[in-house]
DNA sequence: GCAAAAGTGTTCCTTGTACACCCATGG
DNA sequence: CCATGGGTGTACAAGGAACACTTTTGC
């Protein structure tokens, strides 16, 4: 996407990596997939799953790379998108790296084993009780924490979140949990079904030992902003 | 801010450039900083003014240098927020480059002749009226364009494109040109004045051949969300 | 029949929108 | 005195917030 300057063509350039950022509820908590670290730099810290981008590969493709070797998620059934990218000179490590840092949000993420040489272990954490990081990796997820917080209020994200068909209350559960605020049950239904995103399967939720819920799904999966 | 990855240390990697997207408010249009590029790929192409990353410079610092090695403008008197990161493999061209885009709202850029071997022309185009770009920064541009229109509707942003003191029929004006839309006075007026960002300077404007306007000031120069 | 979650309307307040006339100045 | 932009208020509509009781089911 840029100029071919002969100038800078054999000096040495910050190298790239994508970082990213998988966050599900479980547990009635937003948490978050973080890896253990098995090398210096922070050795035995935990971190952010996250690759060297390739030369041969777009940002995005490294991104998929990723979520697919270190942590077994598809990307086909996330949401995904590009938070931030982080150019700072490190303080710990002589390494030049420009790290971008995408957002992902999973509806039933599952602790699996990766047989993969890099990853050591793979934990959720809840972004309320993270351990210490790596890097700068608590500020990245704060700023992540951020933008969920408030594109949950102006989009249809929540989407990520949630399971194919789900009751009504479980959508406000997930809003609950991410605003850190309790929600007014009658507004928050007038506002959901006013929005005409959900269409109701034909099917009562049996799970519950008390009234059957009616179930929902959204109508697209296409992420839309409101306003 | 990633891992030592000693696998990757000797292998090519991807460049890193900045490039920054400055857009002034000239001759009642909401206009941008394109430079004519002098070397392949698009040789004679208008683009984004941009550099290549070194390996001792933050990307914030290497935005700052993009602004005052090619267009100018000092980074002090002007407001930057980060874009995006585009990192698609290029058709066009061999070489493998991330870039960061950063766009910068200033107030009163003027164009002057820049003293570096690689600012060949420099000019100020309305983002309605561009001419053919290099590689993707039509896409890039657009993408600025959004942003700038969505923030200015629930942040103070806009203070970036007014002179310390203004009029608010110049604020009023700056709303429309970047809305592309009519706005009512009285409600504007209201709605300004009721944020309680702006104080009044004891001076009135003397250039209107009538009625002078009363000036005004943002409190803060801080950068402000709504909502 | 009782415990538990599902489901449902109305009132009030805040905010946005539409709209038209007088004022101060320079020439 | 006239042309030009500066400056002001009110009525209506829409959307958000507060608030409590009945329904359906499993046990």
């Amino acid at each position: 996407m840029r100029k071919n300057n002969t100038n800078s063509a054999n000096v040495e350039h910050p190298e790239v990596t994508v970082d990213v950022l998988i966050f599900t509820i479980s547990d009635n908590k937003l948490k978050i997939i973080l890896t253990k670290r098995g090398k210096d730099p922070f050795k035995g810290y935990w971190a952010l799953p996250g690759v060297f981008v390739n030369m041969n590969e777009s940002l995005l493709d490294a991104a998929s790379r990723a979520l697919k070797e270190k942590t077994g998620v598809e990307i086909e059934k996330v949401y995904l998108e590009q938070l931030y990218t982080f150019g700072e000179l490190s303080k710990n490590s002589k390494s030049r790296v420009v790290t971008v840092a995408y957002f992902v949000l999973s509806n039933n993420y599952k602790l699996t084993p990766i047989k993969s040489p890099s990853v050591r272990e793979l934990n959720l954490f809840s972004v309320n009780r993270l351990p210490e990081l790596a890097f700068n990796h608590k500020m990245i997820i704060k700023k992540a924490v951020d933008r969920l917080r408030s594109k949950i209020e102006y989009s249809n994200i929540v989407l990520g979140l949630l399971p194919e068909k789900f009751r009504l209350s479980d959508m406000q559960k997930t809003y609950e949990i991410i605003l850190n605020a309790k929600l007014d049950k009658r507004n928050f239904r007038k506002k959901m079904l006013g929005l005409k995103l959900l269409q109701p399967v034909g099917e009562k939720d049996l799970q519950g030992a008390h009234r059957p819920a009616m179930l929902y799904r959204f109508i697209s999966k296409k992420t839309i902003l409101f306003d």
